[in-house]
DNA sequence: ACTTAATTCAAACGTTCGTTTTAAATGTTC
DNA sequence: GAACATTTAAAACGAACGTTTGAATTAAGT
């Protein structure tokens, strides 16, 4: 099929620049030229940019949540059944870890991640709330669950450690500046999923878990 | 002064558009007219919008470094004083202490620290570049620091738990979207900035700290 | 095969952008 | 107060933007 053809070479074409230069500053005209397609096939098939990146958004981020949520189930169901606490740095590795596992997936996944980082903090209200309409029942859904792991600590003060867990992460999965910043210094390689990964959730859990 | 002003109320003009809009999507015109300028004005004493950016970000971020660089050299040469390491807590609160109490200042501080917050992490190479040219020396300085702190941990492990440190501290002073994620179901307000900067304090000191 | 719908294409639309230009106005210096 | 540099002002520049149009082309249905 041609059509579907089209429409997904704009998808990729628009995931791969957004992710490189931003919403804003990439133009339909960069994206229909990488997608090898006609100027006007972008507002064609998807109506307009702001559409088209709702589109890139819900392609990956829809399945990405439901693998994230049903993880975060596995936990809770878990310690339903042997009758205890869902532990902290279950639920977490349970958010944590398919985020990072899309970044060695070999379609154009971990381009798209970083578009999500950015996401998250973005100074264009379009792009934020298109964002948070998406993550906003799996966060609640995070947040709940750990408050059932950490019944010591307030909800308000949990959310506020959960606020800190996703700039961390958010910080990571989007890092084009911070990671050549002691280029020469340091071994340090922020495209080592296993050892970010890792790294990030012993963090985020001590964090977490913290005497207040 | 006429010109000195015309200059002043471009700089606070751009800081506090740029804060709410971002780089990209704030143009010249809105700039001059909401400092009540002349559109030629920015362009005349500025030479074009990076540099605009440029003055914007050195404007506060050079006397902000210059404070937070003091602290860690007294948390050092107190350490050194008494014979001792520096405390882990102590150099991450000489850091993050100055950057959030910049948000209590009256003029337009409290804008200016969220486009900080952003540049780290902007998709756009040309805010990025400006942003890590500033801050780089003094990144360097606190991770030398940390790692007086904390010997038993590797140079590349505290570098990288430093990059969490970052992100959830940049992802604090830019909460756009986050803040709202939650409305109604949590006391969290991420404007109360004592709370917010002692609990960022205790939550990356436990990261920083956790066993490897 | 013919009709109808879906898609592609080239071209243009009006707008907004960063920047430049030219002249008028203002302030400074001797 | 004349000569000078500095600052403001209004207007225009070409370029790039998102979007729309209408005809050409392809695919699908009967």
């Amino acid at each position: 099929m041609t059509q579907t053809d089209t429409k997904t070479r704009l998808l990729d074409a628009a995931e791969s620049l957004f992710s490189q230069q931003g919403f804003a500053n990439t133009s339909l005209r960069a994206i229909t030229t990488t997608a090898k397609a006609n100027l006007a096939a972008a507002n064609y098939h998807f109506g307009n940019k702001e559409a088209l990146l709702s589109a890139v958004l819900e392609r990956r981020l829809l399945p990405l949540n439901q693998q994230r949520s049903a993880r975060i189930d596995q936990v809770l169901s878990g310690a339903a059944a042997a009758g205890s606490k869902p532990g902290t740095e279950a639920l977490l590795r349970a958010f944590i870890e398919p985020t990072f596992a899309f970044r060695r997936d070999k379609n154009g996944s971990s381009e798209f991640i970083s578009i999500v980082g950015r996401s998250m903090t973005s100074a264009d209200p379009v792009v934020r709330d298109l964002f948070l309409a998406l993550v906003q029942p799996l966060f609640s859904k995070l947040h709940q669950a750990l408050c059932q792991a950490l019944p010591q600590l307030t909800p308000e003060l949990i959310f506020t450690r959960l606020f800190f867990t996703m700039g961390a992460m958010g910080h990571c999965i989007c890092f084009p500046g911070m990671s050549q910043i002691f280029k020469g210094h340091s071994d340090f390689n922020p495209e080592d999923n296993d050892f970010m990964t890792n790294n990030l959730i012993s963090f985020v859990t001590a964090g977490l878990e913290a005497p207040c």
